[in-house]
DNA sequence: TGTACTGTTAAGGCTTTGCTAAGGATCGAG
DNA sequence: CTCGATCCTTAGCAAAGCCTTAACAGTACA
């Protein structure tokens, strides 16, 4: 399956978890340490890190920003109960999903199933079409009547986030989550804002749109054009 | 399947990993010492070699010189653990990967597999073009414009692997792991420093780029000239 | 008609990138 | 073994681009 690292320093979740993916058929390698678990990253390649953030030896968001300046390595950070702020931080830092302790084994299954998926398929996926327009990933290239749109990378992924729900209404809270990464602070009125660039660069305003419908309240629609 | 030597000292690690792939299908010689084990491959012509540094007879790295001086077959190196600042001078010495001891057979695979998809893919015979960019990897040679280019080892990797990608967005971590082999580590900085060498030796810079596009916050793609 | 929500624009700070230069390592020639 | 050339890495500064915040205008709905 994948290799994954855990670096946790109480003996018993680190052991559970450990048990639980090696039986999901996981190569994985654990660490009690801040110190052991960089090197067991670096020497072991693996394709997820499970780090918790309270260990003793080194602050874990110290040791996030390590591993981040030296891999991609999708990382998954555990936290205490309470310590909620950590999270926000954390996912500012890098990590790319969260659990709460004490957790479910079902919980970490599913976190480690979604985390994989997303690093899986991600780089690849076909491009999308919707109308007279055409986002594609790999390119990371958009065009409107086969014209190359010239997006910034926020603009970009919020395109693309839309694009991949056609259709469905998402609420700005939920782009500030799953386009900006911030699941908890963040602004709305940042999304206001790009959705806004995003219409003009797509040759619409909100008043006339072909793609991005506002559904006041709720949110907003890339839909296909009538 | 292929051809793989395997030099070991240890009996036990040496027959564990023999028996493993021989169980997929590979046709497996070992040696158990240096001197022996540079025969083996030289006679046998393997399509991979595994090779543990801490060898009794000779100092591994020393071996490794000498199997690149005779062939470019892909060597995966093993070491024990603690003997990092090994694996680093291995894979500068011309190491395709490394596996750190003790390790599961399920690993061993993994690292072998990755290694011959590799190795197979690599020797692509056709040269790859881009409008009038034309790479031959067989001749490890780029030219322009029918003029050929006059590449740093670094340089010509680079511009391969780019070409090899053509129009996807690859990101300088991704870079450093596949042209550099430094899946973790390594200054994204040095990244573009060659890629600003490259622009200039195809006669364009990052303001004015024909083939080779940023990418802000994301990496860089190699582009059919409009 | 008021209120809450949405749209738009502008500005500042910050991050990322481009490029040059210097130091050190490696390799080959003699 | 020594010298010389080439190449790679690192450091640092300059420039460009982007994101956020703030402020104000417009719009739907009660």
């Amino acid at each position: 399956m994948a290799a994954v690292v855990i670096i946790e320093d109480e003996q018993r979740i680190r052991e559970l978890a450990a048990k639980a993916l090696a039986a999901r058929g996981h190569e994985v390698h654990t660490s009690a340490t801040a110190m052991d678990g960089l090197q067991t990253v670096i020497r072991s390649s693996p394709d997820l890190v499970i780090l918790d953030l309270g260990l003793p030896d080194l602050d874990g968001m110290e040791l996030l920003k390590m591993i981040r300046a030296v891999s991609d390595v999708p990382v998954i950070v555990a936290t205490a109960r309470g310590e909620e702020p950590d999270i926000v931080l954390s996912l500012n830092a890098g990590a790319d999903d969260h659990l709460v302790k004490p957790f479910s084994v079902e919980q970490l299954e599913a976190r480690v199933r979604a985390v994989l998926r997303r690093a899986s398929v991600a780089p690849r996926g076909s491009p999308v079409t919707i109308g007279a327009l055409v986002i594609d990933g790999a390119a990371r290239e958009a065009s409107l009547d086969g014209e190359v749109l010239e997006l910034s990378p926020k603009e970009f992924d919020l395109l693309r986030y839309l694009a991949e729900h056609t259709g469905e209404v998402i609420t700005k809270r939920r782009l500030l989550a799953e386009v900006w990464r911030q699941p908890y602070g963040g602004s709305e009125k940042t999304v206001d804002v790009h959705l806004s660039w995003l219409r003009r660069k797509l040759g619409e305003s909100a008043a006339d749109s072909r793609y991005l419908q506002t559904v006041r309240g709720v949110g907003i629609k890339i839909v296909e054009p009538a």
